[in-house]
DNA sequence: TATACTTTGACTATCTTTGACCTTTGTAAA
DNA sequence: TTTACAAAGGTCAAAGATAGTCAAAGTATA
């Protein structure tokens, strides 16, 4: 049995898979309706599933004509520069932002789940580790040097 | 005559023996009904009872439709952990040990040449810390994780 | 009796759902 | 053109639904 934010998810999900496009455009209170919720639960399953980090863009429309779209982003390595370079140069990268990029190296095929998996492990290991700063800090080191390592044995 | 504990203990063994995906769903606050005790009893008896070393994995997750999943480790999984679990258990693990149960994982093909470099690179990220027995503990921490991760996806 | 194991409950953390109120946009009326 | 209003969508905080933690109190055992 699962919630109904999961079943939302998957009911857009199901329709990009299904829209030539690469994106659907959707009307929240159609959308709520149809779920029997209000319709800022749809925000929530946008704003927690649909996000830049998982690779999706949403862009909205208010008032007469409104809408809101939903995009799946072409995963490219190039994107992935485009949107998690800052924190990968910075050095440090919230846990949110990591598994992201993760997710998406995944998606492009760069890495195995498992190798996916891995990777996630490693982010659940710090939360034994007090200071924040610390712990983004070494996020942003434990990312870098295996992707580093990926790169360097391609 | 038997404890509360045993009782819950006996009920979710049986459960997943008749349970042919391996692992079983609870709801805690269900189970803690039906034994008419305060929820964390059901802790309790996870803690003591469904612990690694005696070849369980425990998940869950809070909020609305949550749950609490047990897992039965299978026999061949049991056995690769005994090999490692005294190290990884002791919490703390020095380099040179890190690498050498690495390597074994990678002798015994329970890993690729990639997943290896990737856990190595890891062990590489550690050497920001400067706390020598934060590194030591992390590094346990890691290693458990990582391999937990194989385990619960095998 | 001392120690180890069990049980309880108050407090905390996390995830989901709802609803009241706010902002933007298109369009018909003035 | 300007204005008023209806028809979207957005925000945010509270309520609801679970599960986790920890230490104190109770009980069994060596």
């Amino acid at each position: 049995m699962s919630t109904l934010a999961d079943g939302m998810e998957d009911y857009l999900k199901k329709l990009l898979t299904l829209s030539v496009s690469g994106y659907i455009d959707i009307k929240r209170k159609e959308l709520s309706g149809k779920f029997n919720c209000v319709p800022s639960q749809v925000n929530y399953v946008l704003e927690t599933r649909f996000t830049l980090e998982k690779g999706y863009l949403v862009e909205s429309k208010r008032g007469g004509k409104g809408f809101v779209r939903i995009r799946k982003l072409q995963a490219s390595l190039e994107n992935l520069l485009d949107v998690f370079l800052q924190d990968i140069l910075s050095g440090q990268i919230s846990d949110d932002r990591a598994r992201g990029l993760i997710q998406r190296l995944y998606d492009l095929k760069y890495i195995s789940l498992r190798e996916s998996r891995l990777m996630e492990a490693t982010l659940d290991s710090l939360t034994i580790i007090k200071d924040k700063s610390l712990q983004e800090t070494l996020r942003g080191w434990l990312l870098k040097d295996m992707l580093l390592m990926l790169i360097k044995f391609a």
